[in-house]
DNA sequence: CAAGAATTATGAACCC
DNA sequence: GGGTTCATAATTCTTG
């Protein structure tokens, strides 16, 4: 708990660790705002893939592999690859 | 790499650990089938609500509210801590 | 509006809607939790394949694949193909 | 399939369809990274808060609440209430 | 069928 | 550093 910070002994109505409260939480809300509208402009943009006829599920596909490591990939491929002709498939 | 389970020294055409995959495989696909059949039912529940004029999307928001309120208990009295030192009482 | 079910007339304190609408709820929510079981029998699954050294992301993605269509499948990876060569990849 | 968007009678090596697909990728990689810089900064504000005696998981919890609580204003007056009394809770 | 909510899966962070 | 919880991302389901 944070008692140290806002547990005691300050003057009564939003002591000197209620205010650093406030201001911190002020700081993320804002930047959390920003990292939504962020969201927002990247949904945007798949919706209008989807509008130019690319399949949006595949694209992400391709947006998660070029983030991966190269040598990641191939591996996830090998060994998806082994457990389907382990299997027959 | 998960060369352990399946990539090596077995006989060649579904070794040891491709049993091991398999069963593995079979007994997941095996309960897949069962949660799937549950929600065919509990849809089919609210099917049967609704012609008992119920409506069935605060019938849905209801059973939420039900799941969700025993565990929002013992949330309460950090929150209200966190509150209280906030304005520091 | 739901007021032929529970809106009105009926015994003040759980009407024969009331009743009704209890057992509903009931049903509903003795199916989930049997959901909820299989969920975690399925997790405690992938658990032991992954102490049998078993890549269960790629197992998931494995479950993933046989729960569609081959057709779609290999309609997938074409694309995905299609779209890394595209971007010499 | 999205044979309209890449799949066909461009020029070989990465037709205007190709070009689309690259620009979108670039565009949907440069909002990520920025998204990716501002969580980055979030978690930079957490890390203070931690260094000023604040308990982080609390005050993501508080965060959390600050956000849920404008929504649940409205959820107040619904038909929710009449079945929530049917029940008697 | 498009938009949005809700569940589920992946990834990150923290503690031990 | 390994495992467990917590946060974010993605898919699926519902509803209009």
């Amino acid at each position: 708990m944070a008692l140290d910070a806002v547990g005691h002994t300050e003057d009564k109505t939003s002591g000197v660790a209620g205010d650093r409260l406030r201001a911190l939480v002020d700081r993320i809300e804002r930047l959390e705002e920003e990292r939504k509208a962020l969201a927002g402009d990247i949904k945007d943009i798949y919706g209008e893939a989807k509008s130019a006829g690319f399949d949006v599920k595949v694209l992400r596909q391709l947006i998660r592999i070029r983030k991966q490591e190269p040598a990641e990939v191939e591996e996830q491929e090998t060994l998806l690859d082994v457990y389907r002709h382990a299997l027959g498939m």
